[in-house]
DNA sequence: ACTACATATCACCAATCGGTGACATACAGC
DNA sequence: GCTGTATGTCACCGATTGGTGATATGTAGT
């Protein structure tokens, strides 16, 4: 045989520029994107090396493994409570607790809703309890409870509520809603569509905190 | 070749006593064991009839596939909600709409926390929404609703209060919470292990209900 | 006893998965 | 110009998946 050997056809795609921190940056990107998109379930060492448009050797040489992507995509997140809280650190010290806890409650809910990446993080946590994806649970939850414990100041709630308890509920239903409402637009029989449907979901979160920090 | 052709070797395994019923409930309950024990991850073809000790043709037979047997699950799964909340009914008339959401929300909890089948088919639904798994969850909906509608009997809640959006509120809480707990034992820096830490819950939903429904 | 059918199992398929070793090629240092 | 190394690609592996056609076998009806 002497046509051309495989090795000869080996030059049917075009490389990728030969730029270390570029390509790593596309596979965390496209990672991200593959997550956000389509969710954990596609998330493999195929599909990102598929969508960054590099070959899989890569992911094991550049981050050893879909953990090590995993991970980078944590270290990435780390700081999204913060970030997506930011604004509401800007309305000024709140007057008493209660105020806080709504706009926190109200902030959060909202910053979820604009982050597809977040809320299938939170669908993986929740699904998939694996080791690596643990580590971006208690990391996010470590920011919000600080974040919380930052932004209260010398505020206090009222006497013998159990403040954990009731925000771990509020946080609870926050975050199983606007998941619900990403993969099927209602919960409990409740519409979670338009904006409307928002402002009830919003009007429930203000009526209960309020009702519970008097 | 004289040996023993492919067909003679047939006889190894035992074949199961050919009682279609039998087989057909042997499946159902090996798929709900997988389900309830591994998640929906670990739901398929092979792993079902691997359990239920038949051959997957037979899921195909029986169930016409996998959508058939979630079908299937779902048909059973019908009444949870009416049956395990039925201890509720037997307390009596409640005298107020914020004791029977307490009383509905408690029982809730404690159903959902005893049922790792209906845990596992809730993070399903939250994770993966394909439109089998939908089903399950419109109708698990539509159940609790009734139900709660069929109890209120006269009762009513407080005037201008939107009852439908603060109980979804609730719902969700109680669900992701018990979800967590089955799969990281925690959530938003609360412990959901022991007892005493559920008791924490059951203290901030029944603040959060009084206060709402006062 | 013989046939027809329902039941069950087996054997294989193509596709996909995570993972790895071998090869190609651009570039830097000598 | 030659060589070593970093970067990138390819080709393959074994395992597993959902899915199907062919085959064996128990059983009921004649």
């Amino acid at each position: 045989m002497s046509e051309p050997t495989a090795r000869t056809a080996r030059t049917k795609t075009k490389p990728r520029p030969r730029d270390r921190q570029a390509t790593r940056r596309a596979i965390l990107f496209a990672a991200k994107e593959v997550l956000a998109e389509s969710g954990f379930q596609e998330f493999g060492v195929n599909t990102v090396a598929r969508r960054a448009g590099c070959d899989k050797q890569l992911i094991y040489r550049y981050y050893g493994g879909l953990e090590g992507l995993v991970d980078a995509i944590g270290g990435e997140l780390g700081f999204w409570v913060r970030d997506s809280l930011r604004p509401i650190a800007a309305l000024g010290p709140p007057s008493s607790y209660a105020e806080l806890m709504e706009r926190l409650a109200l902030g959060f809910l909202e910053a979820l809703r604009e982050d597809p990446l977040v809320q299938r993080i939170v669908a993986w946590e929740i699904a998939a309890p694996s080791p690596e994806v643990q580590r971006l649970a208690t990391s996010r939850s470590r920011g919000l409870v600080g974040w919380i414990a930052e932004m209260r100041g010398d505020l206090a709630p009222p006497e013998g509520l159990d403040a954990p308890a009731v925000n771990a509920v509020l946080v609870a239903a926050i975050q199983l809603l606007v998941v619900a409402a990403a993969s099927t637009g209602q919960f409990a029989g409740l519409r979670l569509k338009t904006e409307k449907d928002w402002e009830r979901v919003r009007a429930a979160l203000r009526i209960l905190i309020a009702a519970a920090y008097a």
